[in-house]
DNA sequence: ATACTATGTGAGTATGTGTTCACATACTGT
DNA sequence: ACAGTATGTGAACACATACTCACATAGTAT
């Protein structure tokens, strides 16, 4: 059994991997790697509506994955932590044994 | 713009953080730290029904980050790679930023 | 064979999430 | 003041997810 307090944690844990939990996501990460950006220039760069890219923000925000900063017109998001990048090598870590283990998989079918 | 393949690899990327992006699962992984353990001891160490952390683990096991092997009635599910543990300490990373940013706050309104 | 245990799955329901649209807000510039 | 732009948000809908129950399957043991 678990202690209550301990599932606030597991919450707060299954929050941040939440963040990450969406294509368009992973993309907004990705492309915050070299550094922020306003709003208008993610969704243009992923093609998506910027509503929806405003609410994709939010969500990283709220898991304490992203800040931002006003400017003008203009609100720029950053990666607020680089261990977020990490977080992303980790995932493709997975990939990369997920892939190699189907690959091994196909080997033995011959 | 993004192109297809690229669309194909983020859905992959986002699978394996939906896999951690739930309280159980979180702790689930965490139970898994110290070895492979049975369906009927993992649900009971979280105190939840049998069929539902079945559930959760075939989530896991589809998203690559869990293994499973049978042996006799049981089914032992463990790790896939030890990477997976990095992930869980990238999202605590984030946690304690985000924690002391909201601590330096609370300071700063006196 | 029967009884028992561990696991997985179909169906149903409740809840949560993603998306779009329209509109509100906030700031800039003339 | 006005028009224009960037961003955020309420409402509505479609869709996905989590959970529970009942039952099926597969293995063990007598």
């Amino acid at each position: 059994m678990i202690p209550n307090a301990r599932r606030a944690i597991l919450e707060k844990q299954a929050d941040v991997a939440k963040a990450l939990a969406h294509p368009l996501r992973v993309a907004i990460v990705e492309f915050l790697r070299d550094g922020e950006q306003c709003v208008c220039d993610i969704a243009e760069h992923l093609g998506a509506e910027r509503s929806n890219v405003s609410r994709h923000l939010s969500v990283m925000v709220g898991a304490g994955v992203l800040g931002c900063r006003k400017e003008g017109l203009k609100v720029f998001y950053e990666l607020k932590t680089p261990c977020v990048l990490r977080f992303l090598g980790c995932i493709d870590e997975v990939l990369r044994e997920h892939a190699a283990h189907s690959a091994a998989m196909l080997k033995e079918l011959g």
